[in-house]
DNA sequence: TTAACATAGTTGCACCTGCAACTAATTAAA
DNA sequence: TTTAATTAGTTGCAGGTGCAACTATGTTAA
């Protein structure tokens, strides 16, 4: 029975290939001059998805705090990526709405972000990608049984 | 030909995966009562493997920018798990060593990370992982292949 | 109706992060 | 040897993060 290195157990092999990941999304945007961050592109893409959403349920389907989706959504208005719109029906509500600058960055996005996932998918066979979502999805149902224990 | 969701394909089901299971594991050490960042913990396995190791070898190794090291060993040596060691042949140089509290906290960790991993692939073929571990490195070597262009 | 509870969002605090610019020390070149 | 380039580490700055505590609003129960 050979050892397995804990480097080469997939959890740390994971957290590694995301973080090797991210620096290379940084970086991909940074020369083509698209000053987004990643959870700030996030964020942007759920809001193509679903434009107005509700600043508690953008902060849900993005896996974050509120507290830092607030700040993320303030940085972004900042630099008038989104708008946060008050409900009326409702108060303690905002809405966030994209901006015609918001719209015109994520569209410009695309391309370079269709370039990233194909190069870095490169070589590896849609079967083998398949299978490793796969296992990915069960490794996050594994958590989520475990949280709601 | 089916259409794949963008949220299916591999690279952002990494960053949520590596993400929910970054949650898990701050939320089981903090259950287990160890008061140790994901981070920390990684520069603690570092040392514990190769103790007095240098700053900028231990930021390399690592994937972070000496900065964040920088700031992360600061952080630890005040909380008494490490300690920095002017170097005598360089003076530039620090040399960073695990002290006896450093060492117990990271002992104390490894049964709580076993359990951890365990059950975040439970349920999953070793065949199965062994495959997505494979794949997970191919991404790492078409980022480091297109880093070095 | 009023009091108790629940919810959406923000703020203080502490931490992790990288870049650019800096200091101090070392090494290479002129 | 003196100067120039390089290297290790730190600091200022700006941003992302979560928790606990808070405000304001909305809902439910007594």
């Amino acid at each position: 029975m050979q050892e397995i290195r804990f480097e080469n157990t997939v959890l740390p092999c994971l957290g590694k290939t995301a973080k090797l990941a991210g620096f290379y999304f940084t970086d991909m945007f940074h020369e083509n001059n698209i000053d987004l961050s990643k959870e700030q592109w996030l964020v942007l893409k759920k809001l193509h998805d679903n434009d107005g959403m509700v600043q508690n349920d953008l902060a849900f389907i993005t896996d974050r705090s509120k507290t830092s989706l607030s700040r993320l959504i303030q940085t972004m208005e900042k630099r008038d990526y989104v708008v946060r719109v008050h409900s009326k029906s409702d108060k303690r509500i905002n809405h966030v709405f994209l901006t015609q600058k918001g719209k015109d960055i994520f569209i410009k996005s695309l391309p370079v972000l269709n370039q990233i996932m194909s190069e870095l998918t490169c070589g590896i066979s849609r079967n083998d990608l398949e299978s490793t979502v796969r296992v990915l999805h069960h490794i996050q149902e594994n958590i989520n049984k475990k949280e709601n224990k």
